[in-house]
DNA sequence: TTTTCAATACTTGTC
DNA sequence: GTATTGAAAA
């Protein structure tokens, strides 16, 4: 984040620069053009530390300049110094930009990551303390899922009723709030398969040891508990961190906030940032509470806030701290910036999304040829399905754009299987991964075979590569299945052989080769398939810049990420959520409807809570804006296929009407609109009561100059005229025409199911949207 | 065992 | 509307 851009300069900060400091004997370049309170916070060193940094705050460059401040005056050398990020770009820039402050690139800070990739380093130290070898498997969500469905299966669960996803779900919650089996509350886990959920967890855990795995919620949770058990180790870190410094606080769950607090002790020289009005991670196990205990934790803490915006414009500020002052419970700051008001939000409705894209593509198209750079405006949306409709116009117009976030990398069903043939070479004993490949690309062992080589293999304790390759010898599988199995186990072991030898770049190329997985997916003729083929390419070049096998799978197991290309001049889009620390000149804000932002779902499930965290999204998506925001609202939007007419977010409503400018779009009223008197008037009258809606007519009548409009109620009568969602138009008698079974006539008709007699197939029960009318 | 079809599910998402 | 998953058919 610069948050500097020259038109909210500080003229205290020019003076700064310009006069040389006279008493003041030779200021260290970095502390330049610092405020009173940023520059307090570098250099308050000592003692525990609470920044209070508001959005656009400089809280980065306040980070950073501190760590600077703390290597510079030789406090400590880069390796004392552990520093948490909240993502691992974070880090990445985090390191770039000490290094630009010191000048040079900054070596040794190998404590500065994330939590996970911190805890990672610590527990393959004293791995043996936790049960497993240094050299453990990182599991991702992905090899969480297969563990937890074997040990459902072995239980004989019903997986219908209780999903793997769900008891992967509550332990991940267990394993975020620092809770082992033995920790677990009784009463909790009777959530899950009749009170079963406490066993299961214990198993999984017995299940990960064996296999010398660890998944991301037992980086922390086990480096906790080798910390609390070992009072050395302890120690020795205490004495090693002479400083700490964790970003984005208010984003700590409570493993986080342990782990941290053991390693701090009373006295530690810990310094936290956040900002409790940016909290958007509860529904991940974050606890805003962190940030406000802080205090408490550490008496005689100093707190900083950092109120004055460098980044926004006063509107854009003023809109946003209206906004999220409808907010209980905050730790309360007031936001302030100087310059000209600014351009006020534009608020706009439209009929449906595609008319949404429509309008945000050429806004976009207008500011770039006003001189603005793609680069510089971002859509912003709360869900990533709303993407979709921005993508297919961006590409129809030929707008250049690029997603930020979206699927991993390292997520992609062909890179995962050509880590699991990579993985298995590197740890034969990797059972997860053999799983994932026997049958990939098909070799003709199905489940059945599998099952009987699982069987054996635990018959026998020994993993399932090394079991497959004597079961081949045996003739308890059928002789196509013991061929392959032989096969594979030969493979395996050249290609280990040869790992030694050749660098890992050429292995992996080789492996994709001749294990038939490249011929796979050249032989696929669906649309797909090229470009898992280059997905591939990419993967392999991308292990290039790692030493060892073994050291680039670590990395993969920690960073999902691949490094993104972020030249060239495009429009961004991603979600608020992967919003959070990005600023631009021009936002779009799209989809502010009830039900999808604040999203209902979140309002269901948690409440007046769920609401104020919508909330904070809201206010995150306001505050990255520099220059201008556009929001908008759509009145109708197709929700899992179907139509569904929306109000008006509720935050339109929130926004202090002074800084909003609302424009209500030809397309909302355009067309045949049925406009009817009064039809239906009362169902819909809630479309008035939204305060959106009464904001947009206020505005609309304070507006003069506009031409008359008939009033939205209408546009919404009609919407709901049109949209007949689920009533069947089948009745009983109707001859229908079924894609497999052909021609036949509805016998029965119960909701959108029909039972039908079929000329061929005989009577059948099918949904009405497989059925034509004959 | 593999393929195909029908049924289901479907925020946000770091590591 | 679509991707994924599971059960039946080949």
């Amino acid at each position: 984040m610069s948050g500097y851009g020259d038109r909210y300069r500080d003229p205290l900060d020019q003076a700064f620069e310009e006069t040389p400091a006279p008493a003041v004997q030779r200021e260290p370049a970095y502390l330049a053009g610092l405020n009173k309170e940023q520059r307090e916070a570098v250099e308050a060193v000592d003692g525990p530390v609470l920044v209070l940094a508001g959005a656009g705050t400089g809280k980065t460059r306040v980070l950073t300049t501190r760590l600077a401040h703390i290597l510079a005056t030789r406090r400590a050398w880069p390796g004392q110094i552990l520093s948490v990020t909240f993502t691992n770009k974070a880090a990445r820039e985090m390191k770039e930009r000490i290094g630009a402050l010191i000048g040079g690139v900054v070596e040794g800070m190998q404590w500065l990551g994330t939590f996970h990739s911190i805890g990672a380093r610590m527990l393959r130290r004293h791995a043996e303390l936790a049960g497993l070898k240094s050299n453990f498997t990182n599991l991702d969500a992905d090899d969480q899922l297969r563990l937890m469905k074997q040990l459902l299966e072995a239980a004989n669960v019903d997986e219908k009723r209780w999903p793997a996803r769900t008891l992967a779900a509550l332990i991940d919650g267990w394993k975020n709030r620092g809770l082992t089996p033995a920790d677990v509350p009784e009463g909790e886990a009777h959530g899950f398969a009749f009170g079963k959920g406490k066993e299961f967890y214990r198993q999984y855990q017995e299940r990960l040891k064996s296999l010398n795995a660890a998944d991301f919620g037992d980086l922390l949770l086990d480096t906790l508990t080798v910390l609390r058990g070992n009072a050395d180790i302890l120690a020795d870190y205490r004495e090693r961190f002479k400083y700490m410094l964790v970003d984005e606080y208010q984003d700590t769950n409570v493993v986080q906030y342990l782990w941290l607090k053991l390693l701090a002790g009373t006295g530690g020289n810990v310094c936290v940032v956040g900002d409790d009005d940016q909290s958007i991670y509860a529904w991940r196990g974050a606890e805003v509470e962190n940030i406000l205990r802080f205090e408490r934790d550490f008496p005689g803490a100093k707190v900083i806030r950092l109120e004055r915006n460098y980044r926004s414009t006063p509107a854009i500020l003023g809109a946003a701290s209206g906004l999220i002052a409808a907010n209980k419970g905050r730790l309360g700051k007031t936001l302030w910036t100087e310059g000209d008001t600014g351009e006020k939000i534009r608020v706009q409705g439209v009929w449906d999304a595609e008319e949404e894209a429509r309008n945000v593509a050429s806004d976009a198209e207008d500011f770039h040829r006003q001189g603005n750079a793609f680069a510089q405006m971002a859509i912003l949306v709360r869900a990533s399905f709303q993407m979709r409709e921005f993508e297919d116009r961006f590409i129809s117009l030929g707008l250049p754009y690029r997603v930020i976030g979206g699927p991993r990398f390292y997520e992609r069903a062909e890179i995962r299987d050509a880590l699991a043939y990579l993985r298995l070479i590197a740890q034969p004993d990797d059972d997860l991964a053999f799983e994932r490949i026997v049958n990939k690309p098909k070799r003709g062992i199905g489940d059945a075979s599998v099952q009987a080589l699982n069987k054996y293999a635990r018959g026998r304790q020994s993993p399932l590569l090394a079991a497959a390759g004597e079961i081949a010898a045996t003739d308890e599988l059928p002789p196509k299945a013991r061929k392959a199995l032989a096969e594979l186990t030969i493979n395996f072991a050249r290609w280990s052989e040869t790992a030694r030898q050749l660098p890992h770049t050429e292995i992996a190329e080789m492996v994709l080769d001749e294990s038939g997985y490249t011929d796979m997916l050249k032989a696929d003729k669906s649309a797909e398939a090229p470009g898992r083929l280059e997905n591939l390419k990419e993967f392999v070049r991308s292990m290039e810049s790692f030493e060892s096998l073994a050291a680039f799978l670590e990395h993969v197991s920690l960073v999902m990420e691949i490094a993104q290309d972020e030249t060239g001049d495009r429009i961004n889009l991603m979600t608020l959520h992967a919003a959070k620390g990005l600023e631009f000149d021009t936002v779009f804000l799209p989809g502010w409807e009830e039900g999808l932002f604040p999203s209902q779902r979140t309002m269901d499930e948690s409440g007046l809570a769920g609401l104020e965290e919508e909330r904070r999204l809201a206010y995150v998506g306001l505050t990255r804006a520099r220059k201008r925001i556009r929001i908008s609202f759509a009145a109708n939007r197709r929700v899992h296929g179907s139509w569904q007419s929306a109000l008006p977010s509720r935050f339109i409503g929130e926004l202090p009407q002074d800084h909003v400018d609302t424009v209500v779009d030809e397309g909302f009223y355009g067309g045949n609109v049925g406009f009817r008197d009064n039809a239906g008037g009362q169902e819909f009258a809630s479309t008035y009561d939204s305060p959106g809606w009464r904001r947009a007519q206020a505005h609309r009548a304070s507006q003069g100059g506009m031409r008359p409009r008939p009033p939205l109620i209408e546009a919404q009568a009609w919407t709901v005229q049109t949209s007949d969602p689920t009533a069947t138009q089948f009745t009983r008698g109707d001859r229908v025409f079924h894609q497999k079974f052909g021609y036949g006539r509805v016998t029965s008709v119960e909701g959108n199911k029909l039972t039908v007699d079929f000329d061929k197939a005989g009577e059948k029960r099918v949904i009405d949207q497989f059925v034509q009318r004959a």
